[in-house]
RNA sequence: GACCCUUUCGUCUAACGGUUAGGACACGUCCCUUUCACGGAUGUAAUACGAGUUCGAUUCUCGUAGGGGUCGCCA
């Protein structure tokens, strides 16, 4: 018998890098299995479903790379993949539950599902067996006075139909299953599989909530993170290649996607390491890729920055590149560049206003420059070498000052061929401009 | 509170019952360097506690404590 998993997110909120791992761990045991991967929709809490939610479910799970092979927009022999569009099949089990003796209806209409009260022992995959006393817990409702059913009843059913083997989750439905397992066995099925993860916490030990940030994966697509990236990371929670490696591929872990390389317990998520693994395949990215990535997310910015619309955007691209852990980065170094106006940074002032003979430097690195016999690099180099021996002072001491006149700023990408990047028409005005400034006010 | 899962550096994790308990993130120091990063080197840092089994326990067993989860006509 092949395969068969199941991510059964309900649409209420924003995909969850918990349900996104969960997601990810199943389309994995799949792939390693050549089985099918089945995404269905539990929407049946009408009150509390929204189309957003849903598209954000749908569309992270696209960019994470986790595709189905049954469910929304794809279909499959198990169609429909909606629990709202199921009613039929529901109602079908239901009668076959109530036909055997296994239900008994509450006063208000509330119909519940007579427990066999047993102790049970559920054989987890990754916990081992796990007891669960079912002798002294009440009767589960299977379906609302209006007639809708309970998450439990349909979880099952569709299990069942959708000829589901596996079932991973998280460890928060442990007693979930203990109801699962009773339902099945009404209904004569064999349960599937279980297997329970480890769940996913914040930094300091709490429960992942909407609000942390890194919580959602519409996150890691704003902050324009690679899918690979976060997808390796969230491997990295929950299970382990068992050697050192950290930077995967999913060819390399599929094969090695076995239970007994799934962690057991709980694991605190660091965004600082997620950060740091997006960094490597940032780094492996081929030129065409990045630039890519970087203007996609320079033109979701609301607030524009500036080069945006530069056509010598994709040239500054490259010098910014080496210097960078993540593109939202961009921002710090685009307004250096591009803005000529920008004023100069404070710890700028201080630290230029420390140097001896501050005019005079100034004033003869300029004419040095001016004289350059063409805007490259190198002969920039010649002409600050120049500069300095004029002045009798070592070359490296007019690097800070010439940054602080380019951008304004102590820091930044490569001086020299941001320089020539810039060109001699651009950059010495912007020289000048600051020079004047700086000499204005230290005098 | 009851029940269930779980426990190795701050964090993610390795370690046939025998290792100087390894790697990575973060942090510190040094090197490289015109700045910032990158890179290289290096340092600080862990087997929760108590019994038991064993020649020997991070590893197996039990207990205690900590953490998490669950106790819905939510999913």
């Amino acid at each position: 018998m092949s395969v068969r998993v199941r991510f059964a997110p309900s649409p209420t909120g924003y995909l969850h890098v918990g349900g996104a791992r969960t997601a990810l761990f199943n389309w994995l045991y799949a792939r390693a299995h050549g089985g099918t991967f089945v995404l269905r929709i539990e929407d049946t809490d009408e009150a509390r479903n929204t189309a957003a939610a849903q598209a954000a479910i749908v569309d992270g799970l696209r960019w994470l790379g986790i595709d189905w092979d049954e469910g929304p927009e794809k279909d499959g022999p198990h169609a429909p993949y909606y629990q709202s569009q199921r009613g039929a099949i529901y109602d079908a089990y239901f009668q076959k539950l109530v036909e055997a003796g296994h239900t008994y209806t509450e006063e208000n209409g509330a119909v519940r599902f007579r427990s066999p009260k047993e102790i049970l022992i559920l054989p987890d995959k990754i916990c081992g067996d796990i007891k669960i006393d079912r002798t002294a817990e009440p009767d589960m409702t299977i379906r609302r006075p209006d007639g809708s059913y309970i998450f439990h009843f349909v979880n099952v059913v569709d299990d069942i139909e959708m000829e589901i083997t596996h079932v991973i989750r998280g460890e928060d439905h442990i007693f979930n299953t203990g109801k699962h397992i009773e339902l099945f066995q009404a209904f004569g099925v064999d349960p599937p599989v279980y297997a329970h993860i480890p769940l996913i916490l914040n930094v300091d030990g709490s429960k992942m909530s909407k609000r942390d940030q890194g919580a959602a994966v519409g996150y890691y697509q704003e902050q324009a993170f690679l899918p690979e990236a976060v997808s390796n990371y969230l491997c990295l929670l929950g299970w382990s290649p068992k050697d050192d490696r950290e930077i995967l591929t999913v060819e390399e872990i599929l094969p090695l996607f076995r239970w007994e390389n799934m962690g057991h317990s709980n694991a605190k998520f660091d965004l600082e390491k997620c950060r740091w693994v997006n960094a490597q395949y940032l780094a492996k990215l081929d030129t065409p890729s990045f630039d890519h990535l970087a203007i996609a997310w320079l033109l979701r910015q609301t607030e524009p920055l500036p080069g945006t619309d530069d056509p010598r955007l994709v040239g500054a691209l490259p010098l910014i590149r080496p210097k960078i852990k993540g593109i939202p980065e961009l921002a710090e170094h685009l307004p250096m560049l591009f803005d000529g106006n920008a004023p100069i940074a404070e710890d700028a002032q201080s630290k230029l206003a420390a140097q001896p003979d501050l005019g005079n430097r100034l004033a003869t690195l300029l004419t040095h420059l001016e004289e350059a016999p063409t805007w490259t690099a190198s002969d920039l180099q010649s002409a600050i070498n120049a500069a300095a021996a004029t002045l009798g002072i070592k070359p490296g001491a007019l690097m800070l000052p010439l940054r602080v006149l380019t951008t304004g700023q102590t820091h930044g990408v490569d001086l020299l061929p941001a320089l020539e990047w810039l060109g001699r028409s651009e950059a010495l005005p912007r020289l000048r401009a600051r020079a004047a400034a700086l000499t204005a006010t230290s005098a």
